[in-house]
DNA sequence: ACCTGAACACCGTTCAAGT
DNA sequence: ACCTGAACACCGTTCAAGT
């Protein structure tokens, strides 16, 4: 077969295989994603560059999936946690995307307008320059990184044996909660919003 | 060549092939580390047990590298501060290691002892079962967080343009400030510190 | 016990050839 | 413009063969 009347390929078509492969397997390979879509492999160069820019799509179907909605009069406080609720949750549905997002260079138009609303909500609040790309960077890791818990549940708690008493018991307690990805999240959320109101109110003098 | 009168690989050598590897490229391959050591590819499975042990042991070497050090009587606050650092920090002498490690399961000695280290003064804080570890997800979070913002500098800085002004200047601010990376981590780790001690005393009635 | 070379089953990307 | 098949330069792991 050479060139087809209506294209046998699209776009949309690539980065839903891709986000099923990666949800059944925790990867994905262009020899997979051609043989689920029944293609060649290189087929699959006409429509986009290569792996890279198929997670920058599978991003921004995530970020699709769930948009963020806050208050025209929202508290920078409430901005925050409902931004850093949509960038972790976009990935809860889908935890495996996360590890897979890890070095990749954040170019979808959507992710960057989540990040610029949180910019936005910091300075409005007072935080000065430099501060605010730290706190960014900080909700950042935290979010990533609370994503990537849901991808690896108990990566380090398996290995807590008898010689490690108290993250044994803390493994005990987090099994009993049930979902303890989710726990954490809630409890880091507030405590990162807590730490920052506390350091804003100092630097306001409140 | 076959069986030498002394061994032609150790496993120093390898963990010490592995990490120049990862410090020069960002990554290492079997190949590369069987062509830097002089030996066939093959020949280093005699040693170890494959890729995923080998990183293993990086993990294991870069803790090495960094002892955590507490005064006996430190408060619980210190003895988080400290170990959030020397996770942190043994990641910061080599920041490509970090994106490696995200989803490998934590099997080295030292790493767990640290993650004990870090429950232990949790519990003895007075903070209660599924909070102790949710505490340690989100301090686990953090800095894993923060080396993978080592390893990937202006990895969502670098799309901020024209249309994200307060992104922008959030850039702007940090590209001044020199090393964003370690001065974002000093920010997130008060905010952190003080989230939790304003949990603390709300739970203890202080 | 420790090394080698060959083999296996995978990758991502390129490119000439087809229509 | 869009598809194919072949080719290239890589992977990690296994295994029979050597001493």
């Amino acid at each position: 077969m050479a060139r087809p009347l209506t294209p046998l390929i699209s776009i949309d078509a690539v980065v839903t295989a891709a986000l099923e492969l990666i949800d059944e397997s925790g990867d994905f390979s262009l020899p997979k994603l051609a043989k689920r879509i029944g293609v060649s492999q290189s087929s699959i160069y006409n429509h986009v560059s290569g792996r890279e820019e198929i997670l920058e799509l599978v991003r921004g179907r995530l970020l699709e999936e769930s948009p963020l909605v806050v208050a025209a009069d929202a508290g920078w406080e409430d901005v925050l946690r409902e931004a850093i609720r949509v960038y972790r949750g976009s990935f809860a549905r889908h935890p495996r995307t996360a590890p897979l997002m890890v070095m990749q260079t954040v170019r979808d138009p959507q992710a960057i307008a989540l990040y610029e609303r949180i910019a936005g909500a910091l300075e409005a609040a007072g935080f000065e320059g430099a501060d605010v790309a730290s706190a960014i960077a900080m909700i950042d890791s935290f979010a990533l990184g609370s994503a990537l818990d849901l991808a690896a549940p108990g990566s380090v708690w398996e290995a807590a044996q008898g010689s490690s008493p108290a993250l044994g018991r803390a493994v005990e307690s987090a099994a009993r909660l049930g979902s303890r990805a989710d726990a954490a999240f809630e409890f880091g959320l507030e405590i990162l919003i807590d730490g920052l109101r506390l350091r804003h109110e100092r630097a306001n003098h409140i």
